[in-house]
DNA sequence: GATAATGTTGGTCG
DNA sequence: ACGACCAACATTAT
């Protein structure tokens, strides 16, 4: 589920907000997975103050007080959520930040596949993503080069982290069909018109999915939520994602779905070649 | 009610 | 270097 445009959302909700400079008093873990440390890390940031919110790659960065970071990964199911305080535990609930005021941070998880990290430098922690596809860093030039030097499935490739940060199986498959590229050609087959294709699809889809909040599929507990526990609207926008056999919205040829890189694949046969 | 599939990542093994 | 496969885990769709 969240993949840039989601992470991009709830980082949005945390800028807006009005948490910067509050003092996290207490620390509750409930999930053993969440965290190698968590004596150590409730120790650690438990009186400390949250001074900042941003992102890379899939990666939400909460920067504290003392100067390390929060590294929040949400994997498949994980919610990051600013709530007013309440004594209810929420379904699914691995870990809550009690603030001082009037909201708490709650992480949910049902999965438990999320992950929170300490770090004294964020940047080294994140050092082995790739290019951060909405930054001034990825020019036309990087990102060519960086399919040109590989003989593998595009596919595969833009959904590897350590080549470009963020993109996951919907917005990669969006993308390629944006771009009206097949998801299996080898990468270093794309031609300059196909590079420069792709990557402003890359752009326009990210930009237009953080427009629409997200995309939140189905209703059940792994659905995406921002920080306030509302929906994304993106996934109404979906020209191929989980639409197989369905009319392509550009040439009404069925959309197809393939398996590449153990991951469903979603694209016309008509328009991508 | 059993079975397959699911938006992520990190590992092994050939 | 790369793809195939598996593991973590719970819920939802078929």
């Amino acid at each position: 589920m969240p993949e840039l445009p989601e992470v991009e959302t709830v980082v949005r909700n945390f800028v807006q907000s009005k948490l910067f400079g509050t003092k996290i008093t207490e620390v509750v873990i409930t999930c053993p997975s969440l965290l190698a440390d968590q004596e150590q890390f409730i120790k650690e940031i438990t009186g400390d103050c949250i001074t900042g919110c941003a992102r890379r790659g899939k990666y939400i960065l909460l920067t504290l007080s003392s100067g390390k970071t929060l590294l929040v990964h949400l994997r498949m199911t994980g919610k990051l959520l600013i709530v007013k305080k309440s004594p209810k535990k929420y379904a699914h609930e691995r870990a809550a930040l009690i603030l001082e005021g009037e909201h708490d941070i709650r992480f949910l998880d049902a999965r438990k596949f999320g992950r929170f990290d300490l770090t004294e430098s964020a940047e080294e922690f994140l050092k082995h993503l790739g290019l951060e596809p909405l930054d001034k860093t990825f020019s036309l030039e990087a990102f060519s080069r960086c399919m040109l030097r590989s003989k593998r499935m595009l596919k595969a490739l833009l959904l590897d982290q350590t080549v470009v940060a963020g993109l996951g199986n919907i917005y990669a498959d969006e993308s390629l069909f944006q771009a009206a590229i097949h998801p299996a050609r080898a990468a270093c087959t794309l031609a300059q018109k196909e590079l420069k294709n792709l990557h402003k699809a890359i752009i326009d889809v990210l930009t237009a999915a953080i427009e629409r909040g997200g995309s939140s599929l189905g209703r059940g507990q792994g659905n995406f939520l921002n920080a306030y526990g509302s929906k994304g609207e993106n996934q109404h926008a979906f020209y191929v994602y989980r639409r197989t056999g369905r009319p392509c919205l550009h040439c009404s040829v069925p959309i197809e779905r393939i398996v590449i890189s153990q991951r469903s694949t979603h694209f016309c046969p008509h328009c991508q070649k």
